[in-house]
DNA sequence: TGCTCGCCTTGACCTAAATCAAACGGGTTG
DNA sequence: CAACCCGTTTGATTTAGGTCAAGGCGAGCA
């Protein structure tokens, strides 16, 4: 489910879209409701390294990645980190609000996103009430993700992170076996809940054992995706 | 949010009610309605150590917790686990399914709960627009408390880990300085990606620093509040 | 072409928590 | 009441991964 960049207006009628799954129905919007979304809708771009959403600060707004992959994480008050996902184009953000933003949102690429206010939402959600079961379902699909990244983070060798790391990627990759990560070490390392030193020397042991190569530092081909697999599932 | 033990077809209503807030919307539920979602409503009783969702298998019902604690968890092949959480009165299951369910769900106390099949809780959410609305709410909330748990999964030490559990359960217990934990040692480790020996002696630590008193294996009296807050919060 | 600045890798060493191994209740059963 | 079981505690030892400390390497720049 990609949204792609448009103007305000059309965007809010995507948003709308992506609950009944079917091009036509843009033309149901009548032309008042799409202007009075519009008062409610924004598109905005950042560059890499700007940062979008605070931790802590009152949750107003809700948003669409439309193009470019963003950093979620929250962070402790002496600076560990926890990055507790990545957002590509077609992701919601600011669901898990509840009051005030409980994570950071940092642009790693040049992005492109569609903000549309609390009040905004409430409006989308009253005409088109298809769009709130998609976001239940976004938000359920999210839910059993979370489940398997505690899993990760609380049981699984630095291996065998890297494997599911890897996989995940490899997973929503275009090319199914060569991954190009838009993040640095140090995000996959707070993803994982690892060092930047552990990410490196188990991508290096990975490495040796034939299962991947690291034609650059953000490229990475899986030799042996089975295996990968296998072993991101702690394999007995 | 607490429901309470009523027949199958009240506690449709029930689950209804939760979206309003307002006791009096049961009186509009017309009777053949009532009738109707009786049907694919189902009070059960389950004993201490019943398992009742089953990690991978088709997820084709949705729960609310009414009376007692269940603790979910993930399992990998070799037996290694992940508590994601512990269920109390008024809670949701089986939101996080998608396809299949993604945890096994065990009573840790006699439990009561209401179950509905997904297809009346698609008739439920139909006829109740705002039972969809909290349960967005919901899982809106739960995404909240995943990612607070994906920090302190990935980043917290043992004894920040201890302290966040507690003040997380005497956030919610009746008398706010003693919790009684309805959980063995092995699902607090399980819980907090720790050995139960490791429990065993952050817990120790934490009495010998004066900062809890243990009554009984399973009853602990917080003795200062505000430093195991800060010890959890990972206070610089 | 060489400089510099960020990443990334590699090596040596350390430590928090895991593992292994007894022993200790405290409740139930015969 | 003794025997047993199961969950818990406590102690000794090990280890995976963290920390500290050099280098290396590639991209932008003069």
């Amino acid at each position: 489910m990609l949204l792609r960049h448009h103007d305000a207006a059309n965007l809010a009628a995507e948003c709308a879209r992506c609950g009944v799954r079917s091009a036509s129905v843009c033309a149901v919007v009548p032309d008042e409701d799409i202007e009075q979304l519009a008062t409610y809708t924004q598109h905005l771009e950042f560059e890499a390294g700007q940062t979008f959403i605070n931790q802590d600060e009152p949750a107003e707004d809700f948003f669409v990645v439309t193009e470019g992959h963003a950093r979620l994480c929250t962070l402790m008050p002496d600076g560990r980190r926890q990055v507790t996902g990545f957002a590509s184009p077609g992701q919601f953000l600011g669901l898990a609000a509840d009051g005030n933003y409980a994570f950071n949102a940092e642009a790693l690429t040049p992005l492109k996103l569609c903000r549309v206010t609390r009040h905004g939402l409430k409006l989308l959600m009253s005409q088109f009430p298809q769009l709130e079961q998609r976001l239940l379902t976004e938000a359920s699909r999210e839910l059993s993700v979370a489940q398997g990244r505690m899993l990760l983070l609380g049981r699984k060798t630095a291996r065998e992170r890297l494997a599911s790391f890897l996989t995940e990627h490899a997973g929503m990759a275009a090319c199914r076996d060569v991954i190009v990560l838009p993040m640095t070490r140090t995000d996959i390392a707070d993803y994982l809940g690892l060092t930047i030193e552990t990410v490196s020397r188990t991508l290096n042991a990975l490495r040796r054992d034939g299962l991947i190569e690291i034609d650059h530092v953000t490229r990475i081909r899986l030799l042996d995706r089975p295996a990968l697999e296998d072993i991101a599932a702690g394999g007995a």
